[in-house]
DNA sequence: AGATTATATGAACGCCCGTTCAATACAATA
DNA sequence: TATTGTATTGAACGGGCGTTCATATAATCT
């Protein structure tokens, strides 16, 4: 056997890429064989190579390709104007954007340390990129007397981390739908930089 | 060569799991070999298994360890009385505590995956006990009026995702002391609290 | 001092790893 | 239909893995 019927790239591209993101962010990057990866699409580990040059390179495609999606449907998801409904529209963003993507967030977090010097710097820089964001909209807020703030850095930072953690408890179909949670969350976060 | 001079097991053992805990963080549970951690002991790989019977079990050691401690000495940290002096302590304690233990702290969010199911829950039940003493806090403060809270258990995670973040970012002899960053986050804390 | 116990070595076990590559079967084009 | 290009196989490479165990030396006990 060689080449199988129906074979295509543009079909075994993706389904490679969906099936390492789903298996790094349950069982670990360093933990999945590119065997492992190959069975879950249905071919063989050598077809891997045609797709990648290699699995760290698989690894850095996936957290690129979520910091440029994170940062990229932020910015179109920003509406601008009032430091109020821009925080607001983060803070709903934030939680909707992660919960959509659990195991892209969960690798983004764990498996950079996977990632040699130069790809580590890269996803860093993105990830910096977004939460400038968010502390450009909280200083703009303070400087015009909406937000007290006494370090609008660490402010971003406390808020991101915040919402981030939705994703370790939130469970579909449980108490609380996901639009109750931005409601709870958005409060939290509101009255937590008020003047 | 075999037994070497100086050597007790109240001396290896503790080596042992500072090893691991320190390897296991840098480079994840499943990249670290039993070698590498004897390795770092300055042993054969072999005598390992005079202190764990194997690698699970090693991993599970420190996480437990870590729960424990994290419980054991918020007890004994914790000041009891008014609501909002145990909620401000219960800041400064658990940022002070992960800074303290920066590699265990993110062992035990990151690796909970490399346990088997039982092992798993007996972790997560720690962590749930802990959360439960947050939101105890919360929720009496709530019931005495001081605290104006939509979701004491959310309020809880969220407040505790906050403030692990904190070991995302912080560097010492960075931009912010210790003591400053707890007066920050404690004005957050306080303020998305508040009645 | 001699016997016993604790601590370690180092070789070996079978197994799985990431990656390469010649061979080959299918798809697309002419 | 003949040819060219694409997608895949399957075997092989050297190497590292977790774990076991017979053996040996150091520490301790009597």
């Amino acid at each position: 056997m060689a080449r199988k019927t129906g074979s295509h790239s543009e079909i075994t591209g993706p389904r490679i890429r969906d099936a390492a993101l789903k298996l790094f962010a349950r069982h670990g990057f360093a933990a999945v064989s590119m065997r492992q990866i190959a069975a879950e699409v249905g071919v063989q580990a050598g077809a891997l190579y045609l797709y990648t040059p290699d699995k760290e390179t698989l690894l850095l495609d996936l957290l690129r390709t979520h910091m440029d999606d994170l940062i990229a449907d932020w910015v179109s998801a920003d509406p601008g104007g009032a430091p109020v409904a821009r925080l607001e529209a983060f803070v709903r963003f934030h939680i909707r954007f992660n919960l959509e993507r659990a195991d892209a967030v969960f690798l983004s977090y764990m498996e950079l340390r996977n990632l040699g010097p130069e790809n580590f710097a890269a996803i860093e820089t993105l990830r910096r990129d977004y939460e400038t964001r968010l502390e450009t909209v909280l200083s703009e807020g303070a400087a015009a007397g909406i937000f007290a703030l006494r370090d609008a850095k660490i402010a971003a930072y406390a808020i991101i981390a915040m919402l981030t953690g939705v994703n370790t408890w939130y469970r579909e179909g449980g108490r609380l739908s996901r639009a109750a949670v931005g409601d709870l969350y958005w409060d939290m976060v509101r009255r937590s930089v008020a003047a």
